[in-house]
DNA sequence: TCAACTGTATATAATCAACATATACAGTTT
DNA sequence: AAACTGTATATGTTGATTATATACAGTTGA
């Protein structure tokens, strides 16, 4: 597994981390259970201190992509897909009904509201 | 006029400033092409520094609330119901893609987001 | 058993943006 | 001229973010 920190981009380094091995999770170049490097060997390759590989750990553990076993390892957590959908669907639900209450404040008519969405889902075609 | 620094509000006193007056504005209590305080007057009678009434102002005026004439005074500005609803426009345009960006996340397709706005929708009968 | 590994907890330092300010300036009004 | 208007520049304070070192505690395996 390669990550690589890119000192120019701006982002923080456990940001950078974070993301690359979430990728890695959701594209499956990460197997379930499978066993990520240790929090102080990413760092010393990294050459990093390994607090800050620790909270990118953090971060992937409280959104549940990984699992800690303490003086063990972290490992993959079992992808479930089904439930990652299902919170995203609940977003979006919220976001559309937050939009349809601002559309309403400013008298936007329905026919209105249908054609902002499909400026928004122009460039998507699925 | 009136304003009221609340100071355990947590909100920065520029900002209770700016969102009141504007609420004055967009409510009628102060009209078109009205003189408001001047930021000196204004820092005075709340008693904080001038500068900070002028943070407030500044806001106003690059959301079109109000306009300066300098060394004379402000003013509300004309047209704010148009505003308001251009300002709408704008959060209802953000919050659509946001929804799209996570529909593409979960490979929703397209008539499925159709689909989740009509529901949206559904109460909604202008 | 003990050396080498794992993650954890606490305290600290550097940086940066947000917030509020004082002071000096320039134009308008009366 | 005096008293007002807004402007521009520089400064100080604070708090959140980011990254770190150091000391701690459990697991593993030669």
């Amino acid at each position: 597994m390669t990550i690589l920190i890119d000192n120019k981009s701006g982002a923080p380094i456990y940001d950078q981390i974070y993301s690359q091995i979430k990728n890695h999770i959701i594209s499956g170049q990460l197997k379930e259970n499978e066993m990520l490097p240790s929090i102080r060997k990413l760092a010393k390759d990294l050459k990093i201190s390994f607090i800050t590989t620790k909270r990118a750990y953090d971060e992937l553990e409280n959104e549940g992509f990984i699992y800690t076993i303490p003086a063990k390892g972290c490992f993959v957590a079992a992808k479930n897909i089904e439930l990652i959908r299902e919170e995203n669907l609940k977003k979006i639900e919220d976001l559309l009904e937050q939009a349809v209450q601002l559309a309403a404040a400013c008298n936007l008519s329905k026919s209105e509201i249908i054609s902002m969405i499909n400026f928004s889902l122009e460039d998507y075609n699925k």
